[in-house]
DNA sequence: GTAACTGCAAAATATTTGCATCCTT
DNA sequence: AAGGATGCAAATATTTTGCAGTTAC
């Protein structure tokens, strides 16, 4: 086994027990998909990228177990395929605090989570209490951006 | 027939064939749905309403038309039920431009479009070209908060 | 009259549930 | 060994498509 890849098995492997979660096949490799790139992943694409191994049922499953724990979250879509995304470590078995925006390309449809940008404060009319504001910015990404100008 | 509904009915109709579309029973029932209520609407939520006057499929396929001709837009969701929403004067064939804010209450579930909010300016990281800005804030809503406090 | 719209049937897709078996702890 | 996780089958829900009949203009 390669270093990197026995690196990102141990890290995995961590993050579920953090959790307590059992460490099992299919959520170490699931957990993985998310450690290995930036961006976010619906359920097809998951799919898409494990293959057969698993069966549809159990990405379901780990999916869910995963936004229970607070590993991961969602993002709402205008497109009924709800993403997914890594959380950060603010958040726990069964709470979720994300400030933060989330920016899907119009072009390659990769959807970023962009922490370092400061989320504004919103005000709101009379009589709205806020508890949780989501931002999604749609446009075109620093790759297709690049790409582009080729 | 009384002369509010009648109101109504004309108001409707004018809005179909200001967007060159033929004015039948269930666009006229679909787009009366939106007029009578301040929030946005699923295809379920819809489908409940009208009962079983008209084929879902006519539903879908009226819901996409609206969005098509710019009537209504869709409001991202994280849940797998997108919502619609009417669109203001600004919004045509084939283009929308939504600077307003979406609100959904965690009590009622309902979605309300806040046009009177200011959107804030989103600054982004270098390479990413913003082109669309949706925001969702989740919360208690105007009603859900005075009935709490009787 | 003609083009557009609707309803029905059916296909394709997505999601959930129950249960027996297997695996992690 | 025990509880939890998985795979399979099947039920349920959602969305799309084709086509024939109907309606709006």
């Amino acid at each position: 086994m390669p270093p990197v890849a026995a690196a990102t098995e141990k890290k995995v492997t961590e993050l579920l027990k953090r959790q307590s979660l059992s460490v099992t096949a299919s959520r170490k490799r699931i957990l993985q998909l998310f450690l290995d790139q930036p961006g976010a992943l619906s359920h097809g694409a998951i799919e898409k990228k494990v293959g057969s191994v698993f069966d549809r049922v159990t990405i379901y499953r780990t999916l869910q177990t995963f936004v229970d724990r607070g590993l991961i979250h969602t993002i709402p879509s205008a497109d009924n395929a709800i993403r997914y995304a890594l959380c950060k470590d603010e958040c726990g078995d069964g709470h979720h605090r994300h400030e933060h925006i989330h920016f899907v390309c119009q072009q390659c449809h990769h959807t970023y989570c962009l922490d370092e940008v400061v989320t504004p404060v919103i005000r709101l009319p009379k009589g709205y209490s806020p508890q949780q504001v989501e931002i999604l910015v749609q446009g075109k990404c620093k790759q297709c951006t690049v790409s582009a100008r080729r």
